[in-house]
Formats: structure tokens, C-alpha cells, sequence
DNA sequence: GAAGATTGACGATTCAATCTTC
DNA sequence: GAAGATTGAATCGTCAATCTTC
């Protein structure tokens, strides 16, 4: 499995390119929380978006949303439809700016946030126990190191 | 930015749950390698495929590409298309069995793959000179040990 | 004119169904 | 029937218009 890009087929055993390696480590990590959450009915991204209403004390405007997920408007425009299609959220007007849309996560939103909680905190207790702390650490060291 | 699942907005300064920030990270990461690659006109998938292709000796099967891509065919197929509509790739037909379809780099396929192979080198030193040698060794640990 | 949301298009990925060839 | 590839539909993300409202 020489995945590197420059690696010719000769040359075996290189320095096992880091980059590369976190790069799949998390790929690989992306798709077992996947599978946890799909126990439950949801993705990665609607178990994010019922997470950051769940949490709201009101309903929040699709752009407030946009900019706590950090993605695009349009992107929330389409997930709200989805989870909306789900039943877990129901759009509601704004009465102070006819402009704006808030999403308001409905009680069955509520449960099914708090059963994919519980799976994510599952994966996250096994992910704490793979890793010793001192390499926790080095890690965290690591992350901060390259998030300029 | 408090994004745990669990976080109820009193409760400041958790324990910093590492798998999301592990998460975050490679993202950033990755949209640093997308931005990179897109100066010489390439996306991820596309320059990972071009690499496949430029490492192999003849063309390659759609379906062996997939396996070394660990991906779907159909997803293969629709790579292809752009890369063929980009004029990086061509289709032959497999004379030794009609039902195999075989990819070819271009020469501007291959051009373009060395393009990209530099910038991923360039963030591959970033990345290296931005950890050191102690954490990159507990990264690899840390790495590895997730990926039972 | 700028802000909020939507729409349409495209890239990347998956799945299920289909077609051709073995 | 099984293998190779394609097609159609779905999710998730981006960007570039567009529409309504401020």
C-alpha cells in the first residue's frame, strides 16, 4: 500500500509520509463515526446541525447556523430541507425580519440528538482508550502546531 | 467555538475532546492540499488518480482502480469522465477482454501529475518542519493505534 | 445597495439497478 | 451466474446567480 505520490514502485519502505497518514486516519475515523450516528438514522452533518440547535436556547436563523457550522448559506439551506423531509427540525418565520428563517428542532429532532450523543460519546471514550495520554498530548501539541 | 455534542454552553473549558479536533484538523488540512492542487488546475481525487495512473506501468483497469483507490467502481467511472473531458486520461478498450475498460494518462496527464506531485511536496515539508521529531513519532503511535 | 435565503449547476462520493460480456 | 462498467438517484459540499426584504 505505497500511496505517496511520488513513489516510483522501486524505492520501498520510505518515510512514511505523515501527511498523508493523518490524512487517512482521519478518513477512516470520519467513517466510523458515520456508522455509529446511521445506527440512529442520522449523518454526520444533520447529527452536527440538531447538535448546534439542541444546544440554541431559540430557534437560529439559517445564516447564524451557516456561520456555526462554518459552511456555506446555501448548504444549510439544503440540510434544514432534509432534516425538515426527517421531521427533526420545522422551519419558523421570523417575526422581526421577514427576511429571515429559523429552524426550530422539533422533540423527535431532540431524542434522536441525544441518541446520536450518546453513540459519538461511545466512539470518543474507545478513541481516549487507544491512545495513550502522553501521545494524547503530543497529539494535541501537534493539531494546535499545524492549525496557524 | 464550542462544537462537543455534550456541551450545554455553561459548563467552559471541557476536556477538549480530541477526536474532533483530530477531525478539524485534517480538514483544514485537506483544504489546504485542495488549494494547493487547484494552482495547477487539479482537485484531490483527480490528482490521486493521475498518480495511480502515472506509477503504473500500462493502463490500468476501471475496477483495479477502484481497489487501489479502496473506492466504489461507479465513483471510478464518473473520475474518468472528467479526466477524460479534461484531456488527462483517454479510455482503451482491454483486447483481451471485452468487458474491461482500461484508463491512460495523457502526456498532459502526466505533466499535470508532476505539477501537483511538487505542490504536495512543498505542504509535505510545511507540514514535517511544523511538528517535531517527537511529535511526529507520537502522531505515527497514535495513528496507528486507531487504525486496528 | 446589502443581507437573508433560495435555486441551479457542478464535484465527489455512495448505493441499487442495469447491460454487456465472460 | 458472476465480473466489469455504466446509469440514476441520494447526500454533502462549493459557487454563481436570483429574489425578497431591509
Amino acid at each position: 500500500m505505497n500511496n505517496s505520490p511520488t513513489s516510483k514502485g522501486g524505492t520501498a519502505a520510505p518515510v512514511e509520509t505523515s501527511l498523508f497518514s493523518l490524512l487517512h486516519a482521519a478518513k477512516a475515523l470520519e467513517e466510523r463515526l458515520e456508522a455509529k450516528l446511521s445506527e440512529v438514522g442520522l449523518s454526520g452533518a444533520k447529527f452536527s446541525a440538531l447538535t448546534v440547535l439542541a444546544n440554541a436556547a431559540d430557534p437560529l436563523a439559517l445564516s447564524e447556523m451557516a456561520e456555526r457550522q462554518s459552511c456555506v448559506r446555501s448548504n444549510i439551506t439544503q440540510l434544514v430541507d432534509r432534516l425538515e423531509a426527517d421531521g427533526l427540525v420545522r422551519r419558523v418565520a421570523d417575526p422581526t425580519d421577514r427576511r429571515s428563517i429559523r429552524a426550530a428542532i422539533t422533540p423527535l429532532g431532540r431524542e434522536r440528538q441525544r441518541a446520536g450523543a450518546k453513540r459519538v460519546n461511545e466512539l470518543q471514550r474507545e478513541f481516549a482508550e487507544a491512545i495513550s495520554a502522553q501521545d494524547q498530548q503530543a497529539l494535541r501539541r501537534a493539531l494546535t502546531a499545524l492549525g496557524d
